[in-house]
DNA sequence: ATTAGATAGTTTCACTTGTAACTAAAATGG
DNA sequence: CCATTTTAGTTACAAGTGAAACTATCTAAT
C-alpha cells in the first residue's frame, strides 16, 4: 500500500508554516521599529560581522539573490546606514561598509532580535535548538541538491 | 557579557532558508508539471481528504489568508478543478469540492509530492523527522502566541 | 592591441502579493 | 420588523519580487 498524504503531516507545509510565523514575527518587529525589511536586516547583520564584503558576497552569506541584495544595498545606502567604496582591483564591483549610523542601528537592532529569537525559542532546550539547526541546514543542503 | 548574533547561526534565519529551499523545488516541481502553485496545490490537498468545505474552513486548515484561499479557488475553478455549490444556511459562502478532474489530478500529483518530499527528507531518519515535526509546530504556536 | 565572451551589478517589465475598500448576506438589538 | 453592526468573500490598487535585458568592466585568445 502506498503512503497517503495528509497535508498537515507533510514535512514541506509544516516547514513553511513554521518559518511564515517566524518571519512575520521578524518582519513586523524590525519594520514597525527600525523601518528595515528583512533582507536590509540580513545585510546589516552580515557587515556587522565583516565589513567590505561585494554584493555578490554577501548573496552569498545571506542567500539572497543579487537583485535582492541590490535592492536593499541601495535602501540602506540612501538611508545613510551602508557605505559603498570602489573596488580598487574590479570597476564593476564595489565594498559595502556600515557606516556610523549603520553600526548605531545594528547595535540597537541586535539585542531586539536576540529577546524575539528567544521569546519565540524559548521553549525548545539547548539540545532542541542544536538538533534543529542541524536538521535545518541538512534538509537546506538536501533541497539545493540535484537529485 | 551579551550573546552575540550571528546571522549564520541565528533560528530565524536558519528556518527561512531552509523553508525557501524547499518551497522553492516543490513550488518547481508543481507548477512545471501541473500548472499549479503552492497555495493551490494546498486546497487540492484538503479537498481531496475532506470535501465540502468553506473558504474560510480552507483558510484554517491551509494556514493561507482569505485572499489568496478566493484567489487559489477562483483559478481552481477556472480550470474546472474545482466546483463551488451553495451554501444552503449561509448565502454568503459556499462549499468547495473537487471534480472528477479535480481527483484525478490530485491522484497524479500525491505520488510526486511524496516522491520530492521524500528526496529531499530521505537523509533523515523517522526519529528526527518526527523530532522535526513537532519542534516546528512548538515553533509556529509560540511566534504566533501574543507574548 | 582587438575582439569575443564572461561577469558584477542595475534596471525594466510583467507578475504576485498584501492592504484596504467594497458587496452581499447574516446577526444583533431596540 | 427596521436599522446597525458584523461577517464571508471578492475586487482594486499599491507595493514587492523575479526573470530577462542592459551597462560597464574584466578576462582570454589571437
Amino acid at each position: 500500500m502506498t503512503a497517503k498524504l495528509v497535508l498537515d503531516r507533510f514535512l514541506p507545509y509544516r516547514l513553511s508554516v513554521a518559518s511564515n510565523a517566524v518571519s512575520g514575527r521578524i518582519s513586523n518587529a524590525y519594520r514597525k521599529r527600525f523601518g528595515l525589511k528583512i533582507a536590509e536586516w540580513r545585510l546589516i547583520a552580515i557587515l556587522a560581522e565583516m565589513p567590505a564584503l561585494t554584493p555578490a558576497m554577501l548573496g552569498e552569506r545571506t542567500r539572497m539573490d543579487k537583485i535582492a541584495v541590490s535592492r536593499a544595498a541601495t535602501a540602506l545606502i540612501d538611508r545613510g546606514l551602508v557605505l559603498a567604496d570602489d573596488n580598487p582591483t574590479d570597476g564593476r564591483s564595489h565594498f559595502l561598509s556600515l557606516t556610523d549610523a549603520g553600526h548605531a542601528l545594528y547595535a540597537e537592532i541586535a539585542p531586539v532580535a536576540l529577546a524575539t529569537e528567544a521569546a519565540m525559542f524559548e521553549s525548545l532546550s539547548i539540545d532542541e535548538r542544536d538538533t534543529l539547526e542541524r536538521l535545518l541546514r541538512r534538509i537546506e543542503t538536501a533541497a539545493l541538491s540535484k537529485t
